[in-house]
DNA sequence: TCGTGATGTTATCACCTGTAACAATGTTAC
DNA sequence: GTAACATTGTTACAGGTGATAACATCACGA
């Protein structure tokens, strides 16, 4: 379904480039990797010079660097739809979806966090598209915290664990190291589980003796 | 210090060429990344023509692994030199020279866990030198459940977690997403010790009641 | 000594990112 | 309406890369 208001009629313009070709990468990327990623070929395939994408883009990277952005921002809606009504919960639900997110995307999942390929401090809008989904974990394990339910040890140590377990676990299962969730299907259940155990506030030792 | 047996004498036979390749190679990473590895400028470096480099490595590819195998090498060997005698400070032992290692060679780190320019399965000593550095790791961690230090849950889920939870925080600060050891010397300790609060046997709830 | 295999060489291909100079198209001011 | 300008295309090219083919040289054992 293409965005230009005049698809019938080859014009010179194309009218609306940098939404398809953003769209085509992001297709190449997830079927293919980031490597597979190439100017030439996208111009070639959308009818077009390689140079008239240097019109939008800056270069390669730039164009990494934004299909990077949008995969934040999709984990970060996958992130927000964990519901926050039981704040002890949330907090299972939104590792696992964390892990689940990465595994749907595992060459998207990559880009945003392969920080040979995409740089901290070189793209403004990468960092901030980041932090913001990284905040959504914060948020929810802040909210427990609140409510008394974790230990009241350091927000940010709290979070840095956290997010370490999920992203460790999220790496380690697409790349092959350890069992994918079709293999071990409460793999990711059980990880977060036992880091979440080590949290608890001492009123609440076991979780399985808590019920919603 | 050359290998080359002549080295004063310029022969056409270079004499020692993969093995310097691969240092120099492995040079080249530790200060610039994966990405600026080229045979072409590897070559010129070592006074050698490129396709001579090509009798010696199938192709970038497998050089690259020849570089990741030697890291996990280090790793493990790295690994190895946690003192074993206590099972209980070991476990924390373990999980910062891990973490220590990855900051110390982000690049080499990098190379070795970047799953898309070394898929798994494609070079098979690389596998092997992965499970085996991992094997460290695991039976630390096997130590301390036979010594029932930690909960008898199974052995593969709390390696998987304490994995993800080395692996993931090694790649979030290498990578700028938390603060780097520098900044924050004590976080490394802090996570290992959340997860492993979560892991204790019952009669160990408080890891600062115990002394070795 | 001689030839054979290992290890170099040069020449070349196909592909890539990125830039320069130019052309077609929209747009805005007059 | 039309002239001037900005935008977005185009072709041509520079420089770099991985990889292969065909040829040259050397070391070493039969």
């Amino acid at each position: 379904m293409p965005r230009n208001p005049t698809p019938l009629k080859a014009t010179y313009h194309h009218g609306d480039l940098p939404h398809q070709a953003h769209q085509l990468a992001l297709e190449t990327l997830r079927e293919h990797g980031d490597a597979a990623i190439s100017l030439r070929a996208l111009a070639k395939q959308l009818g077009v010079s390689a140079p008239a994408l240097y019109r939008h883009f800056i270069d390669r990277e730039s164009l990494l660097a934004e299909l990077a952005i949008s995969g934040f921002e999709s984990l970060r809606e996958r992130l927000q739809t964990v519901d926050q009504s039981s704040p002890r919960l949330a907090l299972v639900d939104i590792g696992l979806v964390y892990v689940s997110f990465a595994q749907d995307e595992p060459n998207l999942y990559r880009l945003m966090f392969g920080g040979r390929v995409l740089p901290r401090g070189v793209h403004p809008r990468l960092d901030v598209a980041g932090k913001i989904a990284f905040q959504v974990l914060e948020d929810t394990i802040a909210r427990a915290q609140q409510v008394g339910y974790v230990k009241p040890i350091p927000l940010s140590l709290m979070t840095a664990a956290a997010w370490s377990l999920v992203h460790g676990l999220a790496q380690l299962t697409i790349d092959g190291h350890l069992p994918s969730a079709k293999a071990e299907p409460h793999l990711a259940e059980g990880v977060v589980t036992l880091l979440l155990e080590g949290s608890l506030a001492n009123n609440e030792q076991q979780l399985k003796d808590t019920s919603p």
